[in-house]
DNA sequence: CGCCGACTGTCACAGACCTGTCACAGGGCT
DNA sequence: AGCCCTGTGACAGGTCTGTGACAGTCGGCG
């Protein structure tokens, strides 16, 4: 997948043509190098054949939608995706991280704000690819598959460890019950239960010093969970 | 931040051949790229091609105005503009924003101040793209959905956070009690409740550093509420 | 093949916290 | 002054989360 160079290779992936050919513009001025699709059928070609380092997906296309694209490319591919949606609907801010995506930008977008995320989204990508991260004395090793806790081993099963991954790959960034249940689960849930609160529990019982008052994975009312960076 | 970002590329639209070609070589030499135009037609068109960063726009226009040229703009993009106006009328300030431009200069103008004034207003951009917006001393992040005053954390309930939330999307903008069950409860009230004042004044209680007499979230007498961004 | 242990999802429940409503007081506007 | 609007405190009902118990499932191992 790409190279870890200077100049980032952009998938843009747009059916306006006059939305497509100003943001390909804008952002090979901002110093990309971009290739673009009209369709979601040519976006997922251009995708195997050019092998870029990040997409930019719009939600709305003719044939298979954004989303619909979105799933596919994650089943066969890690690579970052940033969505593109209109304003109005919130509801696809949430759908859209739900399926898949790193981030999302909110349409009518000018063209820095969308060059400052997709170097955001790519610089997390680097600091995931050194295959450890730290939250205070815990340290995640995503290629070893270990958490350690002030040096020693920690044990956690399956799920837990998928769950604290997820979380581990947006830090800060709260996380909605729905969201979790899709990356973790892959589950397609409308009601609600409490099967995150029950899996954050147990989580929580290994990784806080003190459970019942947690510093790391910290509750957010009415929304889910956040793993926090300790100052 | 990135500051390995591409230079800025501006548009000046401005009738005046000497004050155009005066601003177009000092605005060169703090470093930027420019396009110019004369008239907002030419000034539209050659935004369309050329997609650039931001936009200084003189009000004073033949043809369309520039309050006109921005209303245009801002019907189909997002990006920052900056009006160029002859007197320091208040009314033309007003009008100005209100017509969506990011900032106003008062001509006659340095190159140096507008220099200044252009890169404030993309690092605003800049700023909001990450997600976090600040008003006085208050922050608020919308994807941690964390608010801190003076840098520590406030805790908001749910419904606190989403009334601060769509206050901040408006700023300096009134929004009336019913916008607002709309937008935060999601009802479509007809009678009056005091549930709106309510949960403003719960707000304020941890927002305003003088509940009593608040200077962010400000009453608007017979209307409703309006989020202020502090001078 | 069957046993066993570990893991996972579900449930019920308690308690903390939040929320909408009301009544009333105080202040601005005409 | 009088009216209307907003600020404020109390409160009861409701919502959300944390928690422990329990049963079903799965895989390993004898």
């Amino acid at each position: 997948m790409g190279q870890n160079v200077a100049v980032p290779f952009l998938l843009l992936i747009e059916d306006d043509d006059s939305i497509r050919t100003a943001l390909e513009l804008s952002l090979s001025r901002q110093g990309h190098k971009v290739a673009t699709a009209a369709t979601g059928e040519d976006g997922l070609k251009l995708l195997r054949e050019q092998r870029p380092d990040l997409i930019v997906l719009d939600v709305m296309l003719p044939g298979i939608d954004g989303f619909e694209v979105c799933r596919r490319i994650r089943r066969t591919d890690q690579l970052p995706i940033i969505l593109l949606t209109a304003r109005s609907d919130d509801i696809d801010v949430v759908v859209g991280l739900e399926s898949g995506a790193d981030d999302y930008v909110v349409k009518p977008v000018q063209g820095r704000v969308l060059d400052a995320r997709i170097r955001a989204v790519l610089r997390r990508g680097e600091r995931e690819s050194t295959d450890s991260a730290t939250f205070g004395s815990l340290v995640i090793d995503r290629s070893a598959m270990t958490v350690t806790k002030n040096g020693e081993d920690l044990q956690l099963t399956p799920t837990e460890l998928r769950l604290l991954l997820e979380l581990s790959r947006r830090p800060g960034q709260a996380l909605s019950r729905q969201q979790l249940l899709r990356l973790v689960w892959e589950h397609d849930y409308l009601g609600d239960s409490r099967l995150v609160d029950a899996c954050v529990q147990r989580l929580r019982a290994k990784v806080e010093d003190v459970p019942s008052s947690p510093t790391l994975i910290r509750t957010v009312r009415g929304v889910g969970y956040r793993l926090d960076v300790p100052a």
